[in-house]
DNA sequence: TCTGGGGTCCTTAATCTA
DNA sequence: TCTGTAGATTAAGGACCC
């Protein structure tokens, strides 16, 4: 009998990552309850809580009103996105040195193909440690770390222990693994699929394996009914895909106060079509498709589309459609609580191009890189390649 | 009571089209 | 040409994740 080698999954997750970064920083805060997120008396939740101030109960996505009434005396902090990313790049690159295999899940989670890296490191638990060591060394920071046959299950691992946590599950152990954990564990089951199976009388991942398929239907449609049984059976995917591509870019903003103002509404948007823009082209994107997303008082949201004959990374064309998109009908007069604009859906031909562009220093050099290119390619004789170069106007 | 800002993916409905 | 339909495309909303 042939077996295919077995495969093993890691995941890697970050301990309370914005939150550790800021007492890694200022020893003052360690040990301390920390709270990254908005400032307390304003609109906002929190993106991060430190251990510390986990045991007041406060989660991440909590209203900020809310963890200040749970522990008044933590310590509140903005978030400052740029350390994260500096600290989150050397993590990955820390991951790049055991193996190349490495898939970006978010700012502070990782998963990692080890298969091959049995030989030679050693087994699983060896390899998590390894890990967990590494961006200790580099970084300072903590990690947990999930190790199993496939995706979920290394996800679940990282969860099962934290922080500085490691679980290996073996495929021999996962059906007793996922057994008792509550439904909720499950990737994509959320609250409202939680009420529904609540409803059932499910609530953990063996009752729901115990489940008929075609009950689940009726209940969950298709689709979610086969996805959710397929993990309560341990059954995954098992590949990791380095660098997927973003497929949209998006940017959003609440008011202090709702906004009964249109010139205002009018400049935060112009103000977020800009931020796109500049994104896209450091990016080198362009969309076909606008996005507007508004929410008036009450939280009621809505989204309005609209394709362009063309891609655009420009920031008047991204407004001049948000705009229309705007004062198309259909959308409530109302107090706005947030705007935001978004682009997506790249033109097939040009999504990788860099952008040559993006300051005044780097538009000269960047004409001169693109007048080498035609002139390199006239020589060639393809005729000049059409790269878009912006009228040379403001040198 | 209060609910940010970035994303992804799925469902549904309307419309277009072969 | 009429009619019906299957399938693709577009748009809006919702669930979910970090």
């Amino acid at each position: 009998m042939h077996h295919p080698p077995q495969r093993w999954i890691a995941h890697m997750d970050l301990d309370a990552f914005f939150a550790s970064c800021e007492q890694r920083d200022d020893p003052a805060l360690r040990g301390r309850p920390v709270v990254v997120g908005a400032r307390p008396g304003q609109r906002g939740v929190v993106a991060a809580a430190s251990y510390e101030a986990r045991r007041y109960g406060i989660r991440s996505a909590m209203p900020i009103a809310e963890a200040a009434r749970r522990c008044p005396h933590a310590v509140y902090l903005r978030p400052d996105l740029e350390k994260y990313r500096r600290v989150s790049r050397q993590v990955f690159e820390v991951l790049g040195t055991l193996t190349p295999s490495v898939e970006t899940a978010s700012i502070d989670e990782a998963y990692l193909d080890v298969s091959g890296l049995e030989r030679l490191l050693g087994p699983p638990d060896t390899i998590g440690r390894e890990i967990k060591h590494r961006i200790h060394a580099a970084t300072g920071l903590t990690a947990s770390v999930g190790i199993g046959p496939n995706r979920l299950i290394a996800k679940l691992g990282s969860e099962y222990r934290k922080p500085d946590g490691l679980t290996v599950v073996s495929p021999a152990q996962v059906a007793d693994f996922l057994a008792p954990m509550p439904v909720g564990n499950l990737r994509g089951l959320g609250p409202q699929t939680l009420k529904i199976l609540d409803r059932l009388g499910i609530r953990t991942v063996a009752r729901l394996r115990a489940m008929p398929l075609h009950v689940l239907e009726q209940h969950l449609g298709r689709h979610a009914a086969a996805g959710f049984l397929r993990q309560a059976e341990g059954i995954a995917p098992d590949r990791v895909i380095p660098d997927r591509a973003r497929k949209s870019i998006s940017k959003e903003t609440t008011f202090a106060t709702d906004c009964t103002n249109p010139d205002v509404v009018h400049a935060t948007l112009r103000r977020l079509a800009a931020e796109v823009a500049r994104t896209a082209r450091g990016e080198g994107l362009a969309g076909t498709v606008v996005t507007l997303k508004i929410r008036y008082a009450g939280f009621e949201t809505h989204t309005r589309q609209r394709k362009r004959a063309a891609a655009t990374c420009d920031e008047r064309e991204i407004l001049e459609t948000a705009v229309q998109l705007l004062h198309a009908r259909g959308l409530p007069d109302k107090p706005v609580r947030l705007v935001g604009v978004g682009i997506s859906e790249w033109s097939a031909t040009d999504t990788t191009q860099p952008d040559l562009f993006d300051s005044p220093q780097r538009r000269t050099a960047g004409r001169q890189v693109l007048r080498t290119i035609d002139a390199v390619s006239e020589k060639f004789g393809h005729g000049k390649l059409q790269l878009g170069v912006p009228p040379a106007s403001d040198t």
